[in-house]
DNA sequence: TTGACGCCCATATGGTCCCATGGTATCCCA
DNA sequence: TGGGATACCATGGGACCATATGGGCGTCAA
């Protein structure tokens, strides 16, 4: 099960680290993935991050478009001006910057949550109530869980 | 990983000097560009930066056109009337001109953002409500994350 | 002369590397 | 089955180093 699963809250210490979920490092370690690629997401206030495949899949987008257009230079705005790659330190840490505090709104604490092919950096009350959200819209719609 | 990535804001000192962020410091060195060609932007309120061969990607798109058409005229107004070089001093920093403050409205500070083969100045403003409309724009699009 | 720009050095902050600790779940053996 | 030993994991902190930033001169040109 070579992928990202479930969500895990983790406290930030004074130095501004954070542990990553020890069974996201164990797909990391799966998928030979030793630089992570993180990106502000489109939709929610979350960092998203994978391996560098994922920049590569966003850059040939791009590519396959105008590489003029307008559309291709607004996509690397987001993609490259908001990503970036981290590494993990010897303790499978990462230091929260303010590229991801900013965006996210992360204080104190990070929730970890795992979308299959990468996972996500959340603050933890914007999480419970996206997810509350979501559930909800889902409801509306009439789509019950199976 | 030799492109530009992630934005950082730093601060503009007495003497009208930015340092360059190191990660991009690291990608100019990796890519041997010791003079930056630093341009108007043709989308953004802006200014792009990066080595000579930039201009020179530019001076061939003009060639392979008429040279007389309307278009090849414009482009040139725009790369060569709204470009110039400029060097880094011993510590990596930049001198934020006129020429820079006029076009982006940068006062005290300075964005930098990566762009992959170069990257631009911004007003920290207008850097984060131009990232913000384009989210707003892909979301409109129906193009999710991925 | 004065202001802009080059080159030099100083310094504090913040990030990185390394090692330590406490707590918890798991395992093993009596 | 119970209790101790053990391995793993999140967390804490010290030392060191790179970086952003501030400022002093000297030079050159307006």
């Amino acid at each position: 099960m070579n992928r990202f699963l479930s969500h895990a809250t983790n406290r930030i210490d004074a130095k501004g680290r954070v542990s990553v979920p020890s069974p996201f490092r164990a797909v990391l370690a799966a998928l030979d993935i030793r630089e992570l690629y993180c990106f502000q997401d489109f939709l929610y206030p979350a960092i998203s991050a994978g391996g560098p495949e994922l920049l590569e899949r966003f850059e040939k987008q791009i590519a396959e478009a105008d590489p003029f257009s307008p559309e291709a230079n607004e996509m690397s705005l987001l993609i490259h001006g908001g990503g970036v790659f981290m590494k993990l330190d010897a303790e499978g840490r990462l230091t929260v910057t303010d590229f991801i505090r900013d965006f996210t709104g992360i204080t104190d604490e990070v929730t970890f949550v795992g979308r299959a092919d990468h996972f996500q950096l959340w603050s933890p009350t914007a999480f419970i109530e996206t997810q509350e959200a979501a559930r909800c819209a889902r409801r509306l719609r009439g789509l019950a869980a199976p």
